[in-house]
RNA sequence: GCCGGCGUAGCUCAAUGGUAGAGCACCGCUCUUGUAAAGCGGAGGUUGUGGGUUCGAGUCCCUCCGCCGGCUCCA
């Protein structure tokens, strides 16, 4: 037997009797072995105690430093999670599937099982001073191949029946005649690896959530008990992490919300209907009036339509009955058919084109509205004002021909790119969500969605665009592209959204005259930059920590005079802001001013303008910012000016300060 | 909707089954203030709702409502 080592530097090893690269890594250095915890062998990824086969060979030893050694380390934490559970819960525990999450803000890796009691968070400690114990043993993992007989012979010998359904499946989808196995102490698992050496190389672990979950994330099965951890190679680390998961928490929109006097949700309106109070609502009207600008520029007309529709309006687009149990319920007439709270604008902007002729000559139509609609969301999904029942869009429908499309799409692709752009959301990914092929709730013939599924491709392929494509994403009318964004704590949402339809145009017989004299249907165009103006500022909340940039903010400028001695004057300069259309507040408070500073700070108002008997006599206010604090006087007019500007500019970048 | 947890003053949180409390905020008074919290006083509660156990329930049990973390859903 030989076995030929090709190192990443280029240097050579080579072996006549049986060699893992656990091997290799000792022969190398001690150190490198005490630091390994995978390997790659010719570019996949494999545990160090896989014996090498007869050959040459590429091998990558992976330590703790190297991106794919968290993935390998948290996977093994998953298996040490499910030993320690079986230990505590004895055999009636059955254990499904348990994977790594490097991607995940908050978790490292979850398992899911099927317990024979009930856990909480309160039950968490036990279970890691459990898995503690598992890393202090250091027990040694060794991977099993198996055929798919024997495994299940032993699954079945250990009640593991979940277990053997993940392995008919595998037989039935891929085929498998084998399987891998991973044996640890008494602790056997089904999985593909690669693990750690030994359960000891696990070095801080942390459970922080009981949640429950599907089998096979289907609603009709049985309901799992998934325990949500994470792990690191140290404790150092792990602190970190936690630390993180800290910090994030307090940008939460709820806590922010209410810190800052933004909205609020009152369970005596209604669960998921937020309100928005005076400052908030500056945030909305700010957007508002800033993308209206926008739409005027780009030919776009507004229009507004009444909150409610008939019935038969609904069944006409075909949202209803389809989405009949995520709707309020229709509001009875009597014998007349009832009434429905829109979900949708699309239904109403179909008949505003449908009451007047078109012309080729007169396309694009594009209609716009800042339409509020009302969706029975689950109880369980509502989450501040990033998902609610009661919501305005920034929704508008653009019909055209076939052959304007493709610039109508690029332009609305351009005005979400300038939303993200200007408000700083550069963490966004682009998702081009299509047809699952499996699926039956879709409308319209399988031409129009192959049609309007190239359409979108072409556009996000033109344009340069990073993108996923994603079977299943679609509306039930149209294919689309969703521009999706993560909240504090790394949960995914969707807040921009372009589609493209066929349907909707079809099912209301929309029509245009063509320069050939003849009807022709449009095509459609449902766009949306914000998406939500809710869920969109409940994501500004966060991406900002509440600070927002000057010309977003609720308040401007906070005047704070040093003493009554200089109201007159803190009056004065407050109305010179104001008059300047600058949204100022002056604290005439008894306090003083190191209280108003902080009141103000903490209110996260990026200018503060001090004013005491020295700035009366020189006409100025002595400036603090948010971010930098005490930048001295200036007069009061130069002041004004730069405020003025800066909340032209939409500047961002006084929100720099960490402060507050 | 499903699984688990939680619900005490406007907010953040205390209170072995034994007289519901603190800080902040609010109101009043004193201080006249110079870059992140002046002092004193006052008011504020059917402990989410409805029921049950108990001599006695914020605390234990059940119902409903709401919230939180997930799952499922998301036009």
């Amino acid at each position: 037997m030989s076995v030929e080592i090709k190192l990443p530097d280029g240097s050579k090893l080579s072996y006549d009797g049986p060699v893992c690269p656990m091997n290799v890594a000792e022969d190398i250095s001690p150190r490198l072995a005490a630091a390994a915890v995978a390997a790659e062998v010719d570019g996949q990824l494999t545990e160090l105690t896989a014996e090498l086969t007869d050959g040459e060979h590429q091998v990558r030893i992976i330590t703790d430093r190297d991106d794919e050694a968290l993935e390998v380390l948290r996977h093994t934490a998953a298996h040490v999670l499910a030993q320690a559970v079986l230990r505590i819960h004895g055999p009636n525990v059955q254990y499904t599937i348990g994977p790594a999450l490097t991607d995940d803000f908050q978790y490292g890796f979850y398992y899911d099982f099927d317990l024979p009691v009930k856990i909480s968070t309160e039950d968490l400690p036990a279970v890691e001073d459990e898995m503690r114990k598992i890393i202090d043993e250091r027990i040694p993992i060794r991977r099993l191949e198996m055929s798919v007989d024997e495994a299940k012979e032993e699954f079945r010998r250990r009640g593991q029946e979940y277990k053997n359904e993940m392995i008919d499946d595998l037989v039935r989808d891929e085929r498998v005649e084998t399987v891998s196995l991973y044996e640890q102490g008494d602790f056997l698992d089904m999985c593909r690896g690669p693990h750690l050496p030994h359960t000891g190389k696990v070095g801080a672990v942390k459970l922080l959530a009981v949640a429950g979950a599907y089998w096979r994330g289907d609603q009709s099965r049985r309901m799992l008990t998934r325990i949500y951890g994470t792990a690191f190679f140290d404790e150092k680390a792990l602190k970190q992490h936690l630390e993180r998961i800290e910090e994030a928490r307090k940008r939460d929109n709820r806590v922010l919300g209410r810190q800052l006097d933004l909205f609020f949700i009152d369970e005596e309106v209604g669960p998921g209907l937020p309100m928005w109070l005076p400052k908030g609502n500056v945030i909305r009207e700010e957007l508002q009036n800033w993308l209206k600008g926008e739409l005027v520029k780009r030919g776009y007309q507004l229009v507004s339509t009444p909150h409610i529709g008939k019935l038969e309006l609904y069944r006409t687009s075909g949202h209803y009955p389809y989405y009949q149990d995520s709707q309020y319920p229709p509001i009875p007439m009597g014998d007349e058919e009832g009434y429905l709270l829109k979900p949708m604008n699309c239904p109403h902007h179909m008949r505003i084109f449908k009451a007047t002729q078109h012309s080729y000559r007169d396309l694009p139509v594009r209609m716009a509205e800042f339409g509020t609609v009302y969706r029975m969301e689950q109880s369980g999904e509502l989450n501040g004002l990033i998902r609610v029942r009661g919501f305005t869009q920034d929704d508008a429908h653009i019909l055209c021909t076939p052959e304007q499309l493709e610039s109508e799409l690029a332009s609305c692709v351009e005005l979400t790119q300038l939303v993200l752009d200007v408000l700083g959301l550069d963490d966004y990914r682009v998702r081009v969500g299509l047809r699952d092929p499996d699926s039956d709730k879709y409308v319209g013939d399988a031409e129009n969605w192959t049609l309007a599924e190239s359409n979108l491709r072409q556009i996000v392929r033109k344009l340069g665009m990073n993108y996923v494509e994603e079977a299943g994403e679609a509306a039930f009318y149209g294919p689309k592209i969703d521009f999706v964004v993560t909240d504090c704590l790394g949960r995914e949402w969707q807040l921009g959204t372009i589609q493209v339809d066929y349907n909707v145009p079809e099912r209301f017989e929309l029509e245009y005259t063509g320069r050939d004299n003849a009807p022709h249907r449009p095509v459609m165009i449902h766009r949306a930059p914000f998406g939500s103006l809710e869920r969109f500022i409940g994501i500004l909340i966060e991406h900002y920590g509440g600070a927002f940039p000057l010309w977003l903010s609720p308040v401007q400028v906070a005047v704070l005079p040093v003493s009554e001695k200089v109201a007159d004057y803190a009056e004065r300069v407050a109305s010179r802001l104001r008059e300047a259309g600058i949204r100022t507040e002056l604290d005439d408070s008894a306090d003083k001013v190191g209280a108003k500073i902080r009141r103000a700070t903490m209110q996260k108002v990026p200018y503060l303008a001090v004013v005491g008997p020295r700035e009366a006599e020189a006409e100025s206010v002595a400036v603090r910012t948010r971010g930098a604090g005490d930048q001295g006087a200036r007069p009061l007019e130069e002041f004004v000016q730069s405020l003025i500007e800066e909340i032209d500019s939409k500047a961002q970048n006084v929100v720099t300060g960490t402060m507050g």
